[in-house]
DNA sequence: CCGCACCTACGAAGATCTTCGTTGACACCT
DNA sequence: AGGTGTCAACGAAGATCTTCGTAGGTGCGG
């Protein structure tokens, strides 16, 4: 009924760039090029027809797709983002600790200050895998 | 006694090929550009003169420091690898988690079988953030 | 119907990254 | 001394990323 409809190619790795687009479009939901332009620019100055150029860029890449159906496109991601967080997750892990995710975690850990919830978030999870061990 | 010097510009974050080396050069210890060649075609083709120009730029960047006193340079990391850990791991949670380091440790979990050890860490270093609360 | 506002497409410049060939120095062996 | 192997330095080509200017289309108010 719900199926999932595994990507024939992956898709490649975003950039620095598009990975700021891509926050914003699972932020806000499908997003025109002003729209996304107005939001980056309350946090730095990009001109319209960069983000606009980056879209075109990644809508070849495959990492958005777009409406074309009124006259502003609308774009939406791809991947989901948790689909992206995961494969980046997994890349920095195979490529910063040799695929050791404990280690990436223990590294994230040991940085900021985790609230309480989400410290009990990761309890439940850890404690979900050791019984299955 | 044992003071650690504070680097007044931080370093940059080192690209792709710039982390290979590195994590060769952290498992090793400091090496020449021969032995670096030598170590990363056991994994992919890249020529010798590749490796001398990244380090070459990694000098530049301050990334990797030299010892010129023998005709074969010897190169080893300016950063240690927890450093360098903690600066990737710090960015990669910015960009991609919108700086909860708790989400993407538990990303980092639900990857990858996790052994026994690993878990018991993580369960210790949480434990310790939670009595901190 | 004309001009203005807004839209996409395209090209291109400049920065950075990756890779390698060539050059010139140095040293050792014969 | 000349040949051979090894080394660093340099330049440069090609790929990718980032940014933007310009051109051309579309729609609406007057």
């Amino acid at each position: 009924m719900f199926q999932i409809m595994k990507r024939h190619h992956p898709l490649p790795r975003p950039t620095e760039g598009e990975l700021e687009l891509l926050r914003i479009l699972w932020d806000r939901g499908p997003s025109t090029v002003r729209d996304l332009h107005q939001q980056i620019n309350t946090t730095r100055a990009l001109g319209y027809t960069s983000v606009l150029k980056l879209l075109q860029i990644m809508t070849e890449k495959g990492l958005v797709e777009r409406e074309e159906s009124a006259r502003a496109h609308v774009y939406h991601p791809a991947a989901t983002q948790n689909e992206t967080q995961d494969q980046l997750v997994r890349d920095i892990s195979q490529r910063l600790f040799a695929g050791s995710a404990a280690q990436l975690a223990m590294h994230a850990l040991a940085l900021e200050p985790v609230n309480d919830q989400e410290l009990e978030a990761l309890r439940n999870l850890i404690e979900l895998k050791r019984h299955r061990l």
